[in-house]
DNA sequence: ACTGAATAAAAATTCAAG
DNA sequence: CTTGAATTTTTATTCAGT
């Protein structure tokens, strides 16, 4: 599994569902079979320029600062 | 001083400035006289909907989603 | 260069109080 | 309802290893 796949994975999840924390992320990673740790996903979000947004409800939300 | 106005300074703040961390968002809000604290910023931002954003050079930034 | 484990640092929440 | 202190939770980084 190269970095770039993973990372693909990441951008589609966190617009697919409403991921709320790094460790949501690693679960439903590591659910499609793709081992991965909280360190790296950090590294991830950050290489993608993600960010955690607060929502009306009171939660956050992962999401790409463009939409 | 209202919570109102504290975070309209919170805003111009992060637009005039990069602040990287909410304790950098503390220190500038006490030098300009508002006595305030990591918590109640926490919660600023939460309500004012704004993100973290990763630079390119690889810091961070807080900023407003749109822009 | 990339990663995970451990750690440090930062941020969110709880809880008590004004 | 708003806040700060303390705490918990989450995230970023360090450091060692590959």
């Amino acid at each position: 599994m190269t970095r770039r796949q993973r990372e693909r994975a990441v951008l589609e999840l966190i617009q697919s569902q409403p991921i709320k924390n790094q460790q949501h992320l690693v679960s439903e990673l590591l659910s499609r079979g793709l081992e991965v740790t909280q360190a790296t996903v950090s590294r991830d979000i950050k290489r993608l320029g993600l960010v955690k947004v607060p929502q009306p409800d009171g939660s956050y939300r992962y999401a790409s600062p463009q939409g």
